[in-house]
DNA sequence: GGGTTAAATAACCTATCGGTTAAATTAGAA
DNA sequence: TTCTAATTTAACCGATAGGTTATTTAACCC
């Protein structure tokens, strides 16, 4: 078993990757069978049931019961810890977009890297 | 050499390690060297090394040059790309908390009938 | 009970992560 | 040039991530 991270890193580290992040937007939608949330992806249904743990264990669902069907629900407060620890860099970028330099050179490696 | 992710995927990957977000931490107060970085933590030059190019590729930092020294600089463009995306889901828990705020007050109306 | 459907578990595979030590590089100083 | 300091690169290691297929469990329906 793996040892628990802290738990900001865990909701990081979940939101780390594109299915899950489109998991979560389907379900700011309203709470839905895992089946459901498989539907859109090219991906067996284990691999979305381990998906749906991942957040689980980060604490951004929560699941129900009905019938054969656990229904998946948004739990938004790992969510608002993630977003308050981003917040504290917020006066960081605000106050930094005055730095034309430092856009210019950073639009020029963009512009290498493709 | 390992597929690019997607950058926001970086971003979130990058800020799911404790000593990744420490490092962030350490920049906000200002540039420094790697040496400097590495300093409070139990870890080698080399893991600090990867930890770095890690944050550079997502994008949250850029290296200088200053003699021997490779001073690390927090770039906050990929913090606010994060953000931008916890922000849509903002909604969602302010909304948990009018309903929390609105179940308090129609609790404390029923408690004055009595 | 027997069949069907939804989901989870088990076992496995490959790639990436986060660390190590040892060697190479880069730049200044004597 | 030679020495020294800061950093990176190379090579390696064990653990974790993200996927697969095959099997099992859970709950409903007849």
């Amino acid at each position: 078993m793996s040892l628990a991270p802290d738990p900001l890193s865990a909701t990081f580290a979940a939101l780390a990757d594109p299915t899950r992040r489109a998991i979560l937007a389907r379900l700011a939608l309203g709470e839905t069978s895992a089946g459901e949330l498989a539907r859109p992806f090219a991906m067996s249904g284990p691999a979305v049931t381990k998906h749906l743990k991942v957040l689980e264990r980060a604490g951004l669902i929560s699941r129900g019961r009905n019938a054969q069907l656990r229904p998946a629900k948004l739990e938004a407060a790992a969510l608002h810890a993630a977003s308050d620890w981003l917040h504290a860099y917020r006066r960081f970028w605000e106050t930094k977009f005055d730095d034309l330099d430092a856009y210019l050179k950073r639009l020029d490696e963009e512009g290498e890297q493709q």
